[in-house]
DNA sequence: ACCTGAACACCGTTCAAGT
DNA sequence: ACCTGAACACCGTTCAAGT
C-alpha cells in the first residue's frame, strides 16, 4: 500500500494503541512490529511519527502522567494537597503498572511530568517548606507512589498453600494474599500515605513552626 | 569446543557475570548472547544451567536480596528494626538499580526474598502489630524502597540550565539536581523513612497502646 | 554432563522506492 | 508527506550432534 489520501497513523492513535498493548501484554511483549500490526501498518511506518521506540514509550508515559490531578496545590493546607495528589498520582499509575519502570526514570523532557514537578515543588515552597525539603518531599512521594504502582505486593506471593509451610513459619497465610490483592495494596498505600503525612507534619512543626488549624 | 574436562560454567559464575553486565549496561542491553560472550561460551550453553533468561534474572535478583540485613527484627524496638532494615534494604537495591524492576515483581519463589518477608512480618507481629497491619507495613516499605532504588529522583531532570526557564517557573534550579544526586536521593529517603516511622508510631499507639521507652 | 552450530521466529532501525 | 519491502545486525530458545 502506498501513501493513502488520508494518513493512516497519527501520534495520538499510536500512543493510545501502544498504551493498550502495554497494559494488556506487558513491556516485554511490546515491540514496534506488534504495535504496527495492531495499527494495520508495517513496522517502519511508525518512524514517520516517532524517532525511536523509546520516544513512543515517553509519549505513553507522559499521557498517563497528564491524568494526575495537581490542582490541590497552591491553596489550602499542604497536608491535604499532598494527600489528594498522592491518591491521584497512585491511581493514575496503578492503572498502567507495566509502563511504570519507564515512567520512574524521571520527568526528563516530558511536559506533563515537568508540569507536575513544578506544581508540587511550587506548592510546597509556597506553603513554607524550605526549598531543599520541598525537593525531598517531591522525591520521596515519587518513590512511594512509583514503588506502589510498579508491582502489586499481594500478587507477589505464589498462591500455592503448601508452598510456604516448611521453610517460612510466618508466611503460612501468604498464599491468600492474592485473593485480597486490591484491599491489601490499597490498604498498605493508605497506611503509608497517612504515616508519611503525619510524620512530615511533625518535621514541619519543628522546622517552620506551628501548623494552621485544618 | 566440545565438553571440557572441567565445566566452563556454573550457576554462581553466571549469576555474578549477569549482575555485572546488568549493572554496567542496563536490563535493555542484557541478552543471553551477550552474557554468554562475556563468559566465553555460546548462547545455548546457558541452557544447561538455567531454563530461561527469566530464571537467570530471578537468581540475580535473589542474590541482591540476600544481602539485605534483617537481623534487627525479633529483638528490641520495632521502630529501630524497621529503620535498620529499611536502610539496609535500600542500600542493597540502590547498588543495582537496573535489576529493581524485576525484583519489584515480588518474592515469587525466590528464597532470599521469602526469608526477608518472613522475618519482617514475623518481627512486626511479635512486636504487637495486628497481622493485617504487619502485612501493610511490609508492603509499604517495599513500595518506598523499590521506588527509591528504581530511579534516581535527582538524575531524572535534564542538566541543561536553559531548559526549564520559560515553561516551569519553580524549576529554575532543577538542572542542578544531578550535581547533588547522592545527597538529594539519600536525603529524600532519610526524610521519608523518618516520617514513615514517626507516623507508624502514632498508629501503633492508637491501635495497640503505649510504646515502650527506647 | 555440558558445549556446539544450525535453525526458527522474532527484534529495532535504516533506506531507497513508490505515490 | 507517509507507507512499503528489503536489508542489517541483532534477539530467546530448541535440538541434534559431538565428546
Amino acid at each position: 500500500m502506498p501513501r493513502p489520501r488520508q494518513a493512516l497513523l497519527s501520534r495520538q492513535r499510536i500512543i493510545e494503541t501502544a498504551a493498550n498493548l502495554i497494559d494488556a501484554e506487558g513491556l516485554g511483549a511490546f515491540s514496534t512490529r506488534r504495535l504496527a500490526a495492531e495499527l494495520g501498518v508495517r513496522g517502519p511506518s511508525l518512524y514517520n511519527h516517532f524517532a525511536t521506540k523509546d520516544e513512543i514509550l515517553d509519549a505513553v508515559a507522559d499521557s498517563i502522567t497528564a491524568q494526575v490531578d495537581v490542582s490541590s496545590f497552591g491553596h489550602g493546607d499542604w497536608r491535604d494537597a499532598l494527600r489528594q495528589w498522592g491518591l491521584s498520582y497512585r491511581s493514575a499509575l496503578a492503572a498502567h503498572p507495566n509502563i511504570v519502570p519507564h515512567l520512574a526514570q524521571g520527568p526528563g523532557r516530558r511536559p506533563a511530568a515537568l508540569a507536575m514537578a513544578d506544581a508540587v515543588y511550587g506548592g510546597l515552597v509556597d506553603a513554607g517548606w524550605p526549598p531543599a525539603r520541598a525537593t525531598h518531599i517531591g522525591a520521596l512521594m515519587r518513590y512511594f507512589v512509583t514503588g506502589s504502582a510498579l508491582g502489586s505486593f499481594a500478587r507477589g506471593f505464589v498462591e500455592d498453600p503448601g508452598f510456604y509451610a516448611a521453610q517460612y513459619p510466618h508466611l503460612s497465610q501468604a498464599h491468600r494474599l492474592a485473593e485480597h490483592q486490591q484491599s491489601v495494596d490499597e490498604g498498605a498505600f493508605a497506611l503509608g500515605l497517612d504515616a508519611l503525612i503525619e510524620g512530615l507534619s511533625h518535621t514541619y512543626e519543628r522546622l517552620v513552626g506551628a501548623l494552621p488549624p485544618r
